[in-house]
RNA sequence: GGGCCUGUGGUCUAGUGGUUUAUGACGUCGCCUUUACACGGCGGAGGUCGGAGGUUCGAUCCCUCCCAGGCCCACCA
């Protein structure tokens, strides 16, 4: 009878395994080693409910190098940060606990978002990353909100504006009324909307009307200026002339501007302040001044006149029902255009004059270039995005934003002299509603207005690589800083990276990594691009308790990187039958080992031995060369094809009988050979499945290799064999000829046990006359005969 | 509209500095209860390598254009 095995259970064997790790901190940055260290500037997750399958396939990616980079023998710095200072974590309390924050006021709001964070959001949320088999050092945590990051980042304020390259200024920037606080260019999305496309008829000083083409004419009382492209003959008599707005009596100039396209609406368009960027850019032109009518809540002021106190699509409906009236309007044609929204929220963005404090860095656009190619890109081309950002840059960076939550902008202004106070660095992080400046001002007032805005996110996640570094001793900073590798997903080259880079080289004057490793993106099994909208997300946490993360794991190593890759349920059941085969191959190979020692080499190794492991000494060369690149799904692929064809298809096979012979010899040389090429099977595979091979690694190895952990031993050597010209094709024609028999044997619908003769030609035997007993007893051949190849059934 | 990437048997994917049987997986079909594994093994069928041109003795691979998908950016009042 058939004993009962025990099954493998992916779900218990990885929480197993992942306590293991913690308690005995195998993933530990040594701060005390002399051994040469890898830093790794981990992102951070925007702590937004639950880990997403998109962030399993790219943590899962950096965490191949990083265990890989561990076995090479470096101290690693791998710590782990969870980003929650920002309007997404705003958002999420809000909706959690049912509140607004505006409701609850300031204080009340903070401290409900960081209760909730630290008791309940934070811990569940990291757990996710620790089920995917991160293997950070937990110990090095830190989260955008806390002090330690506040004072970092209160700190990078206060020097860059020692350094002069912060300002404040009142000036039209991008704005949410739904949140009521600025937004960064970054921030916004398009969004297609069908509006009106609104022909208004106004009169002009020439007598004649002129018809202005607009999708918001409740910006009319902003109206600074008309203009018309200079070659337009329609309108060749209205330049130099004004036109009258309706309602406000206000007359306008005609002016010409190669902007104005003659082929779209009427040809000619007003310049409001503000309904888009042009009129931003017309306004320094014009040299004009802006007139405001739009509040931060989104409605409109007295300015406005008969629509003050209308949000502006009321007021939009409004005026064109009064203009109707009016007779006013030659006509309404319904268009579809593009608007800006904000991502967070989804609501129209407007553009305000209100008083934000910038980073400038328009200036420094060559410089960011150059920073740009000094860096490893992997892959390579992804480059060419941060470039394009760099060279579409408009705007100096805005970094204050209008909310209660967040790390607050460091600063105090004198009331009688209008002055800027910053507070020392030791006193730092301070809050400036709170905390008042230790000195009198230089004009002798000790009456201080503190700064209401806080900073916002990117100015402080743009400092991720000090973030961690900082955690650490002193001494060590220097060893820590610049980092060696970047991670991240290429949908925040543009955000993320790119601001780190501009800090870094800010302050430190150089780039805050040496590489940076550019993830792909998980799509839904059409290949189309997963969101909620379209229920088409796949939650981690089912494939972990379906499938186990090694699965999930193994799944996302089989992408290049950089590529984008559609979720298919079949290849998390691959990776399942991987784990299972695996730990079969592992039982068959220590089912023979029943000494309980270390299989000690062969005086001398069998032929097919020889050549078996100069194949394995090739993936283990290859495996290496690709991870150094980043080329996990290189690594992947070579080795599952070694381990599934090369040593359980054939080698396997082959040595079976070598196995259970008496000729001690053959059988020594057989059983180190498979110990020795399992383990380099195990290791070169342990970052990528970190579970199941240390389930094996501690099962079977651990009492005969002296590492703690398969993930701190060292990664494979080739192993010391005389190779030689032509045993590639040696081992190349074995298979074959081991092929072939099987395929006689399948054609002829026989086990492949069957008893055969074997005929091979007097060359071939010849080539593979020391492999013959072997191939003699794969093929189950009960003799080799000399002839044309021929498989004989007997 | 611009940039970058991708497009390989039914599905997903490897690959090539250009030339012989284009990789693997899933699926499918046939066979095999072979003592690591039936969550298995062996074998078979299945591809004009997105389309059209071009360079070449010869292109899946190089060039041009087009089409489709992904990401990023810009955007017409």
């Amino acid at each position: 009878m058939k004993k009962q095995k025990k099954q493998y259970k992916p779900q218990e064997a990885e929480e197993k395994w992942q306590k293991f790790w913690e308690k005995e901190k195998i993933f530990k940055f040594n701060e005390k080693s002399k051994k040469k260290i890898y830093s790794v500037d981990t992102p951070p997750p925007t702590v937004s409910g639950k880990m997403h399958i998109g962030h399993a396939f790219s943590y899962a990616q950096q965490d191949f190098v990083v265990r890989y980079k561990r076995m090479k023998g470096f101290n690693v710095f791998y710590p782990f940060g969870t980003d929650d200072n920002g309007l997404a974590t705003i958002r999420l309390i809000e909706k959690e606990k049912k509140v607004k924050a505006f409701d609850l006021g300031r204080e009340k709001f903070i401290e409900l978002v960081l209760k909730t964070l630290k008791e309940d959001l934070r811990p569940k949320y990291v757990a996710d990353w620790k089920k995917l088999g991160m293997s950070c050092d937990w110990d090095i945590f830190y989260t955008t909100i806390d002090e330690h990051c506040q004072r970092i980042s209160q700190r990078s304020f206060i020097e860059l504006y020692k350094k002069g390259r912060e300002y404040r200024k009142r000036s039209p920037f991008f704005w949410c009324p739904e949140c009521q606080t600025a937004i960064a260019q970054v921030e916004m999305e398009d969004k297609t909307q069908k509006s009106d496309f609104v022909y208004m008829k106004f009169d002009t000083t020439l007598g004649k009307k002129i018809v202005i083409a607009t999708t918001r004419p409740e910006l009319m009382a902003a109206c600074v200026g008309i203009f018309v492209h200079p070659k337009d003959k329609r309108y060749k008599d209205f330049v130099g002339k004004e036109a009258i707005l309706p309602f406000y009596n206000k007359k306008i100039k005609i002016k010409t501007s190669v902007d104005a396209d003659p082929d779209f609406g009427s040809g000619a368009v007003y310049h409001c302040t503000f309904g888009d960027m042009d009129d931003v850019e017309w306004l320094a032109r014009e040299g004009v001044k802006p007139i405001e009518i739009v509040n931060k809540d989104g409605t409109l002021n007295e300015k406005a006149g008969f629509l003050k106190g209308l949000k502006i699509k009321e007021a939009r409906k409004k005026i064109i029902s009064e203009l109707k009236k009016a007779g006013k309007i030659e006509k309404i044609e319904k268009i579809e255009h593009v608007v800006k929204v904000h991502e967070r929220c989804g609501a129209d963005i407007e553009i305000l004059m209100t008083e934000q404090w910038f980073i400038q860095y328009l200036n420094l656009k060559k410089q960011m270039l150059v920073w740009g190619k000094t860096l490893g890109w992997f892959p390579r081309y992804m480059r060419v995005r941060y470039e394009n950002w760099v060279k579409g840059l408009k705007w100096d960076w805005c970094i204050s934003r209008q909310r209660y939550y967040g790390i607050p902008i460091p600063v105090w202004y004198c009331k009688n002299c209008g002055e800027v106070i910053l507070p020392s660095e030791e006193d730092l992080p301070v809050d400036p509603l709170k905390d008042k400046p230790k000195k009198a001002c230089k004009c002798g007032s000790k009456d201080f207005e503190g700064e209401k805005d806080v900073l916002d996110t990117w100015a402080t996640s743009s400092l991720t690589p000090r973030l961690a570094v900082e955690l650490m001793p002193k001494a060590l900073w220097k060893s820590l800083f610049p980092m060696d590798l970047r991670p991240q997903a290429h949908d925040i080259i543009t955000f993320w990276l790119f601001n780190t880079v501009v800090k870094s080289q800010l302050h430190y004057k150089k780039n805050p990594w040496k590489d940076v490793m550019i993830s792909g993106f998980v799509l839904d099994p059409e290949g189309k691009k997963m969101s909620k909208s379209k229920g088409n997300v796949i939650a981690p946490q089912d494939v972990f308790e379906r499938y186990g993360a090694d699965a999930l794991r193994y799944w996302a190593a089989s992408s290049k990187l950089g590529e984008d890759l559609p979720y298919k349920e079949k290849d998390l059941i691959t990776g399942k039958k991987f784990v299972t085969k695996i730990l079969n191959a592992s039982r068959f190979v220590f089912m023979n080992l029943k000494s309980g020692e270390k299989p000690a080499r062969p005086k001398k190794l069998h032929e097919t031995d020889r050549l078996f492991l100069s194949q394995l000494n090739q993936i283990i060369k290859n495996a290496t060369e690709n991870f150094e690149k980043y080329e996990f799904s290189k690594v992947k692929n070579e080795v599952d094809n070694f381990f599934w064809k090369d040593f359980c298809d054939n080698y396997l096979e082959i040595v079976k009988n070598r196995v259970y012979s008496d000729n001690e010899e053959e059988k020594k040389s057989a059983l180190f050979t498979l110990y020795a090429s399992l383990l380099t099977i195990l290791k070169i595979f342990s970052p990528i499945t970190p579970f199941i091979t240390e389930e094996i690694y501690q099962r079977y190895f651990r009492k005969l290799e002296k590492d703690k952990s398969i993930h701190i031993s060292n990664w494979p050597e080739q192993v010391k064999i005389n190779e030689r010209k032509g045993d590639k094709e040696k081992y190349k024609l074995l298979i074959e000829i081991l092929g072939k028999v099987r395929q006689g044997k399948a054609r002829k619908q026989r086990s492949v046990k069957s008893p055969i003769v074997l005929y091979l030609d007097k060359k071939t035997q010849e080539k593979l006359k020391d492999l013959l007993s072997d191939l003699k007893a794969v093929t189950n051949a009960e003799e080799i005969k000399e002839d044309k190849f021929k498989v004989e059934f007997v």
